[in-house]
RNA sequence: GCCGAAGUGGCGGAAUUGGUAGACGCGCUGGACUCAAAAUCCAGUGGGCUUCGGCCCGUGUGGGUUCGAUUCCCACCUUCGGCACCA
């Protein structure tokens, strides 16, 4: 037996070597097809992570807050699913072979091989029986086939359009990837390319994704709103203009039909497909050329930062609702990737047409009032939501309520066919295509006789091939592997080409909770009856980093799969819990800024059980938190203590009786704490505290009878935080396997104790504290404190004008 | 600009339903043990005043509601996050 001092590096090792060899944590798959009574089951699961080879202090927060609850509901009598993989793919790996050589294969198992060694000296209680990884063909064959599930039902799909190019990364990048104009992984500012790609048709998801967010009561209302931003639903209506002297019909989306009578010009993105009709053989083409060009090299950032500019296209359109011809210009502060890529501009009450109508000298025109006080809209846009607005200069229209004029006139357009109500979204489609090596390759061949043509299910996985070049070029490397590109066409049997791009990563990562559930399965990608059985998962946890990306296509996708029959639920995640990031000297932590502090080597130092319980003693978990290199010094010496205060109390042959002591009481009421915080609260700091305030009541009371209950409980309520010293703690103190011993029942009967301190106040300042009975009447309150001699003084000359009772808290006498 | 979260000792934080502000931990001060140190243990630790009994002030700022406000309401300041040329 190792010494009697605390020796994390003796005891860690020792467990964990005993949980591997019982495989402690795993469940069976299948899961047994009845739950015996009082058995439930559930599903934790925290986010996969990407295996860089170190782990840092965000997974270490993020898997002991999982190991917390997973330990808990396990003691409460569920069974817990709790699985670990890997986000294998990625960019990091193919960096790094292209920097020091090597397989991006070869680099990545290699981490995955640390980590994985890392996870385990952290004790977590992880079912590794289901490991996977996204790199592995037994995983991305099923990210294939449901590439062509998804491809069967128009849900992925290829176009030719403008996207966001990192010129760094040499790669096309999902709207999401783009963060204020520049690359979300590596900062470069990103450019516009035409480019044909493949997408996942997300957009038709975009009102499911909004309206099924009554199943998410459990998910953080701010991550709620962040991705309701991102969806970014408008309602109003589209609109039909046309262009003067031809049969060319230009619609546009407005959201205040309303205004329909301010407009005094007409706006086309330098991208829209008309524009070169619409200029040809007239004086005015060269200059229009000449602009979309320009635009064409403006990032998007420069094309924000710029004043407003444009060209006149010398043509007009008219004005459904009062048939006036206003001009059509071209400018670049129309978008072509939202709405129609044209607008109707109404100077007069949109800031960005007024600066623009300013700019060009163009008129404007109000159309809208306050009901009450004057506005100059020569000077300034008057935007108002204001319901209580009034209509004018608008025709038959003038003098409605703004709102009322919307309804009017968006039904006047109906019966005239000149327009429509619209629902419009800010949310783009999914692209999924990337021309880099290290991803999932899409199971698609091109061939000129079929087109674009899906590899067979029993084809799959179409294989990753070995190339020994990875330094981007604008194209994919897999282009150079000219054997694996070469194939034949499935369909005719010709020859045919292989497609060369790979997927995003996050396509990777939006199922791998479904995988999860079946591991193993090699006939398909999951079992339903199976997956229903876990499914959705109950408690997720990870950082708030992800809150749209990740989060939103994995709800995108589970949508997808039930309406494809594969599934039986329509979220993933029933509850989420974002934790907060932990910074470092006020940065996050990165390699790059040199602020890394590396678990690995708390570890050594202090062992797993501090690190775990100094993460999360830290603060709430939800918020962000500044690590501090003493904090881990404190549980440390907290674990010390506990340590020897159990010792002391196994030691003492004193009997258990059943005399309720004081400490048998705060015994009790610590569990209850416990229990709450951990359970219905869902806050992990102060359960700590509440045992560290145990463990000192202990000390303080080491012949109590109730010293040795106090003391097993102790052990009891850390085992989520603190597994190893709990487990050595428990076997010392004569007992076994404290990971599958039931959570412990509190006696609330005993949570009270039988007196209490009231508190006296005068005037709401509180003069006094008394020893009082918990069975005292409101009236024996009162006469108590009225008696005491320093409230007494409080009193003198005064009358007594209301006393207000809180019962087993206070008492206060209102004088004047 | 719009939406959201937060602001409490020297520091991290606690106070769950409007009822004792500062639990727990860090740091600091003093003491015990020691030849000495480390470790450990004990005591103290929001600020000001004090006749040493206490008193006054104090949860970003200013108001309000209330017997009583860290908690509720209004306005403002600061910080952080999301969205933003989205028609």
């Amino acid at each position: 037996m190792p010494g009697d001092f605390y020796d994390p590096q003796a005891i860690e090792p020792k467990w964990q070597a005993l949980w591997e060899r019982e495989r402690a944590f795993a469940e069976p798959n299948p899961p047994p097809s009845e739950l015996g009574e009082n058995e439930r089951a559930t599903y934790v699961l925290e986010m996969l992570p990407y295996p860089s080879g170190e782990l840092h202090m965000g997974h270490v927060k993020n898997y002991t807050l999982g190991d917390v609850v997973a330990h808990f509901r396990r003691r409460n009598g569920w069974k817990v699913l709790r699985p670990m993989g890997y986000d294998a793919f990625g960019l990091p790996a193919e960096n790094a072979a292209i920097k020091e050589g090597g397989q991006p294969r070869e680099i990545t198992e290699r981490n995955i091989g640390r980590i994985r060694e890392q996870m385990r000296r952290m004790g977590w209680a992880i079912d590794w029986d289901r490991e996977i990884s996204t790199h592995t063909p037994e995983y991305y064959r099923w990210t294939q086939l449901l590439f062509l599930k998804l491809l069967e039902r128009g849900l992925a799909y290829r176009k030719e359009s403008l996207q966001n190019w990192c010129p760094n990364d040499q790669t096309v990048l999902a709207n999401e990837q783009v963060v204020d104009g520049r690359c979300e992984r590596c900062g470069a500012e990103v450019e516009k390319r035409s480019l044909e790609q493949w997408f996942f048709r997300i957009t038709d998801y975009a009102e499911a994704l909004l309206d099924e967010m009554n199943l998410l009561e459990h998910w953080p209302e701010r991550v709620l709103t962040m991705q309701r931003n991102w969806i970014g639903r408008s309602e109003g209506a589209e609109v039909v203009f046309r262009v003067e002297g031809t049969e060319i019909d230009l619609p546009v989306f407005t959201t205040r039909p309303d205004t329909l009578f301010g407009a005094t010009f007409f706006v086309m993105a330098p991208e829209h497909p008309l524009v070169s009709e619409l200029v040809a053989g007239r004086p005015e083409a060269e200059a229009v050329r000449a602009y979309v060009k320009q635009a064409q090299t403006r990032s998007s950032i420069e094309r924000e930062e710029k004043e407003k500019d444009g060209v006149f296209t010398g043509r007009s359109v008219i004005n459904p609702v009062n048939n006036e011809a206003i001009p059509i210009w071209i400018a670049d502060y129309v978008l072509m990737e939202y709405g129609t890529g044209a607008i109707m501009a109404v100077p007069a009450h949109d800031e960005r047409d007024h600066a623009f109508a300013r700019q060009y000298k163009l008129p404007i025109v109000q159309v809208i009032a306050p009901r009450e006080g004057e506005i100059d809209v020569q000077a300034e846009a008057y935007v108002s939501s204001s319901t209580d607005d009034i209509m004018a200069n608008s025709g038959e229209f003038t003098g409605l309520p703004s709102p009322e004029g919307k309804k009017k006139i968006i039904a006047w357009l109906g019966e005239s066919e000149l327009g429509e109500p619209k629902v419009t979204y800010r949310l783009r489609d999914w692209l999924i295509s990337r021309q880099r090596y290290w991803g999932c390759p899409i199971p698609v061949v091109y061939c000129e006789k079929c087109g674009v043509v899906p590899v067979p299910e029993s084809e799959l996985p179409v294989l990753l091939p070995e190339v020994s070049d990875f330094l981007p070029k604008g194209r994919s490397p897999l282009a150079a592997a000219e054997e694996w590109v070469a194939t034949t066409c499935p369909s005719c049997g010709g020859a045919a080409r292989r497609e060369t791009d790979t997927m995003d990563t996050f396509v990777d990562s939006s199922w791998y909770f479904i995988r999860y559930c079946d591991p193993h399965n090699v006939e398909a990608p999951w079992d339903r009856e199976v997956v229903d059985h876990w499914m959705p998962v109950d408690q997720y946890i990870g950082g708030i980093e992800h809150a749209i990306l990740h989060l939103m296509y994995a709800r995108f996708f589970t949508k997808a799969l039930a309406d494809m029959g594969l599934l039986g639920f329509r979220e993933p995640f029933s509850r989420l819990f974002t934790q907060g990031m932990i910074y470092y000297h006020g940065a996050k932590m990165s390699k790059s800024k040199g602020n890394v502090v590396a678990p690995d080597a708390m570890i050594k130092r202090y062992g797993a059980d501090a690190v775990r319980l100094n993460i999360l003693f830290m603060g709430p978990a939800d918020q962000d938190a500044e690590w501090q290199d003493s904090g881990v010094e404190g549980t440390s010496r907290f674990l010390g203590r506990l340590w020897r205060t159990v010792l002391e109390a196994a030691g003492a042959e004193k009997p258990l009786g059943s005399e309720v002591t004081p400490l048998v009481r705060k015994t009790h009421q610590t569990i209850a704490k416990v229990t709450d915080d951990i359970d219905r609260r869902f806050v992990f700091n102060t359960p700590i505290a509440a045992v560290m305030e145990l463990v000192n009541e202990i000390n303080r009371a080491p012949e109590d009878p109730g010293a040795r209950f106090a003391a097993e409980t102790a052990v009891s309520l850390i085992q989520p935080y603190a597994p190893h010293i709990a487990e050595e703690l428990w076997q010392r103190l004569g007992h076994e396997r404290l990971w599958i011993e039931p959570w412990p029942a509190f006696d609330a009967s005993l949570l009270e104790q039988e007196s209490f301190e009231l508190v006296v106040q005068v005037n709401g300042k509180v003069r006094d504290r008394i020893e009082a009975s918990v069975g005292a009447s409101e009236q024996e309150l009162v006469e108590l404190a009225s008696s005491s001699p320093r409230v007494a003084a409080f009193l003198e000359g005064k009358t007594l004008r209301k006393t207000i009772v809180v019962p087993r808290k206070l008492v206060n006498l209102v004088v004047g």
